[in-house]
DNA sequence: AAGCGAACCTGGCTGC
DNA sequence: TGCAGCCAGGTTCGCT
């Protein structure tokens, strides 16, 4: 489900419900996601205060007060939903109703400002655990990491140099978390048809010319942080699963101009082409093959 | 070594 | 109506 623009809608709504806010209790309704919890998780965070809500890439952190911080991916299907019990704001008072559980809600955390938090992930490719903030950057989740597509170090120079010597489809370089991280199939596809370039284009071939960066490695530089700034404002892509955590639907697959468009007619200013759809290592990509070159 | 397909899961949709 | 088959926003593993 969740690419970065999806997360960081999600990180905006769970954000003002826990930073402040303790885990007065925690529900694990399984012992597993996609891995097993942690050892203890539940007893790791009841009484521990949120002190930060970040992300890094498709990745939600939340720094605790005893200097952990509960990393959460939400796969393919992960999604949170926020319920406030009718007693928020007079401490001591809270009911945090169960009556609204539903199917896979895997995890709930019940926060001391009475709100009720509940991670919902019906195929369990999302996952939590509990590293040690000093730990982090050294983590295997993190420490080959790719750039942060929405941070200042994406720019030509910079894509032609990830992608130098890359026989790999565009497609799947720009897919490798290795390289940059948060990017997923929607927002690759938007990206590749915006910058006009083709999905099976070698990556290689963004390299540097001459000792400057391709005009090709600026223009996908260009449009990436657009595409996805565009997404995150419109509250994300709803396709199914998604939700803003207030259970509003995100609203930019009505811009989609290729992703899920088959057989539709190219957006493109002046451009006559259909939108096709081929397999690339294993999922689909959806281009114009007349304006992407 | 890089790159590709399969696997991990459940649910929704399509077509027979 | 029923059921088989295919597809899905991600990531990792194992093979070539």
């Amino acid at each position: 489900m969740p690419e970065l623009p999806e997360v960081e809608t999600v990180r905006r709504g769970l954000e003002p419900a826990m930073v402040g806010a303790r885990f007065s209790s925690v529900e694990q309704n399984r012992p597993d996601l996609r891995f097993p919890l942690p050892e203890r998780f539940v007893e790791r965070l009841q009484g521990r205060r949120i002190v930060a809500f970040g992300r890094r890439a498709k990745y939600l952190l939340a720094d605790l007060d005893d200097g952990n911080v509960l990393v959460m991916h939400l796969g393919m299907s992960g999604s949170f939903r926020i319920e406030r019990s009718a007693g928020a704001g007079t401490p001591g008072h809270f009911h945090h109703p169960r009556s609204s559980a539903l199917a896979h809600d895997h995890i709930v955390f019940n926060m001391s400002n009475g709100v009720r938090i509940l991670y919902n992930d019906p195929r369990r490719f999302g996952f939590m655990l509990v590293v040690p903030r000093a730990e982090l950057d050294t983590h295997p989740l993190f420490a080959g990491m790719g750039i942060e597509p929405l941070g200042n170090e994406l720019d030509g120079a910079v894509v032609a140099r990830l992608f130098a010597g890359k026989s790999a489809p565009l497609k799947a370089a720009l897919l490798d978390q290795r390289l940059i991280a948060g990017l997923g199939n929607i927002y690759v596809c938007e990206a590749l048809h915006r910058a006009g370039l083709s999905p099976r284009r070698a990556a290689g071939t963004l390299a540097r010319r001459n000792g400057a960066p391709s005009e090709r490695a600026q223009r996908l530089a260009e449009v990436i942080p657009q595409v996805l700034n565009e997404a995150v404002a419109a509250g994300g892509s709803t396709l199914r699963d998604h939700r803003q955590t207030d259970g509003t639907l995100g609203y930019f697959q009505h811009r989609f101009h290729v992703y899920d468009r088959e057989g539709e007619p190219c957006q493109r200013p002046g451009c006559r082409g259909t939108i096709r759809r081929i397999v690339q290592s294993g999922r689909s990509t959806f281009f114009c093959s007349v304006c992407q070159k």
